[in-house]
DNA sequence: CTAAGCCTTACAGCAACAGGAAGGTCAAGA
DNA sequence: TCTTGACCTTCCTGTTGCTGTAAGGCTTAG
């Protein structure tokens, strides 16, 4: 099949999958007689898999080490285990630096006088000093 | 005071001032006679304001419309309060996004043996075809 | 005189694509 | 047969917010 047919199989965009062959990310597919790619089921088992992996939070560079194993009947379910757990941790971190900065700005947000005034509590904390902390 | 200085005061690296410039956040500063930056007070307080500004989460675009709010003296503080709140939904949604994506790690990472075998939970489920819904 | 430590400009690169230009190909209809 | 539209190809640019590096000039101490 040609590559917009891959690509709604897939869920993912042909700019997409021929950006992931680009960066060597899915091995180049057989071409055409006319040069248009050809794909085969094998090749949308791992676009499909791409996506997925990419809707949960991994990076490219997480998704090449997923693509791997995935493709490796060799593989130990903890090489997995591992990699998933780490994304998890990741996210968590990620999510607590959001929450802090969500507290700061509720604050702020609760702080000004929301009115036709200059003067402005929001303004008067953003320009404080560098504190030395 | 030269610009390695003013990024001490700001806390933002002279890379990072010399970027802003460039994309004409900050208006150029003076020039001594042999070409150097020079800074003063007012500069430095706006430089302040912007550090701050970024890290609790407001993009440059935005950082540019809180500057000027900040340098305006005949600024209402309802517009601040809204750029705030604009940002705090922001910032809220992105935290739920990311909870979500967390749920569905904790739920691989708890599936998944985590031995020495091939057969992986995780595997299957990123393998997954596209769903219909 | 030279070496360190400032300063300047300008260009390349990161992530993960999306958009668009310029052109080749293919199938269907008038 | 010609044309139209929907495909396909490659290549280049832009996004965000910087950081790194190169290549060079200024300044001050030894």
């Amino acid at each position: 099949m040609n590559i917009s047919e891959a690509a709604k199989l897939s869920g993912l965009s042909a700019k997409t999958i021929r950006y992931y062959e680009s960066i060597d990310l899915i091995s180049p597919p057989r071409r055409a007689a006319n040069g248009y790619r050809r794909y085969g089921e094998a090749d949308i088992a791992s676009l499909c898999f791409l996506r997925q992996a990419r809707q949960f939070g991994f990076s490219i560079d997480q998704c090449r080490l997923l693509l791997g194993l995935y493709k490796n009947p060799q593989r130990r379910s903890a090489e997995v285990h591992q990699l998933v757990s780490d994304k998890l941790e990741e996210v968590d971190a990620h999510i607590r630096e959001l929450a802090d900065t969500r507290e700061l700005l509720a604050n702020l947000v609760g702080a000004c006088a929301n009115d036709e005034d200059a003067d402005c509590v929001i303004i008067d904390r953003l320009a404080g000093q560098k504190e030395q902390a």
